[in-house]
DNA sequence: CCCATATTGTAGCATGCACTCAAGATCTGT
DNA sequence: ACAGATCTTGAGTGCATGCTACAATATGGG
């Protein structure tokens, strides 16, 4: 639809402002008019350059939902640091908002199961991701073995990262840094 | 209000219904409709039994912090594994309900002050129980680790029941089973 | 038997939302 | 500089929905 230099960077605006309001004020409350005073545009300007006020959101939980999981190239290769560092970088970086659109979704999908499935896929990929490296790294354990504490890294990472969004002062990094990098001892039978 | 049996039966049916269409269609989508159908009640008779919505809203949120930290006779006494069982129980149990609603207003406070102050004392206070479970079972742990492992075993917690949401068919018990019962080695420097 | 309470469901009122439109301003290639 | 395409505006439309009040009727209980 755009097709000036004016056009694109006002969907650019239109963006990044639909970005903060998810963010800050959750996917309920980012209504047309929201996005819109913060984009410091008009409605008509927003229908120029969307068709809906659902294309601007999909696209952002999109950029969500890819910033969770970046670095795709690297895959096979990261260490498990690389991994918990990054997920640390998203969550207290410059894309915050990214992330806490991200637990926003989370939530959102209790009641939304075509959300669900999207964030699942994602999950079971990252889960796929961080067991690689644990058996890249500690090595004599098997393939479930790793899944399983991979699935616990990233469920004590997210449920860091809610701590974290009620209470700004909350050490994330240094509770990251904590995680235990290779599985425990075996669970009592 | 209610003063007669019948009165009183209402207002529990009342408040069951609320509690089954905040946990399954999310706090957004608890319409008074959707609640007094659910409870098959007409509308006048909901507002001879409570002021607003609201309160009846209030109720149920205030039993799902409550659920989520029961037994607080046992302060003092319980072992780590009471503790994780409890919360296995409060997520798998009959309560689910309540822990679904309990995993939205985990999120729906990322846009409300009040409830993110609510969640956060309420989560505090079972890091203290936790931590204070660690210490009586591992020694020379001080305060500072079983704290920390404290936090990070909730983190986890509340991690695995976000991914049991979205995938009903997640082990949530065997995962909960495997997390580690005291500190792991200090993290790197 | 009588009054207090409970129940119904419709109607009212308010709100707020996504979206449209006609008119004028701005861009950009030529 | 021109002309047509693109952009912008902002009040206005229509719709959906929500909460709540009310007058009439039914039920409970002492």
């Amino acid at each position: 639809m755009a097709r000036y230099r004016v056009g694109l960077e006002t969907r650019e605006r239109i963006l990044d402002a639909t970005r903060e309001v998810l963010g800050e004020l959750g996917l309920e409350n980012a209504t047309l008019k929201a996005i819109t005073e913060r984009a410091e545009v008009g409605a008509g300007s927003f229908y120029n350059l969307f068709d809906s006020k659902e294309e601007a959101v999909l696209e952002v939980l999109r950029q969500a939902i890819v910033a969770v999981d970046p670095d795709p190239a690297g895959v096979g290769r990261e260490s498990l640091d690389d991994l918990i560092e990054a997920f640390v970088a998203f969550v207290t970086g410059p894309d915050a908002a990214l992330a806490r659109i991200y637990l926003q979704m989370a939530s959102q999908a209790l009641s939304n199961p075509a959300v669900a499935a999207r964030l699942n896929r994602s999950h079971r990929h990252r889960v796929g991701r961080f067991a690689a490296a644990i058996q890249r790294e500690s090595m004599g354990v098997d393939a479930v073995e790793a899944t399983a504490h991979a699935e616990l890294l990233l469920a004590a990472l997210m449920g860091l990262a809610f701590v974290l969004v009620h209470d700004p002062l909350f050490d994330f990094p240094g509770h990251a840094a904590r995680l235990p990098r290779r599985p425990g001892v075996a669970a009592q039978t």
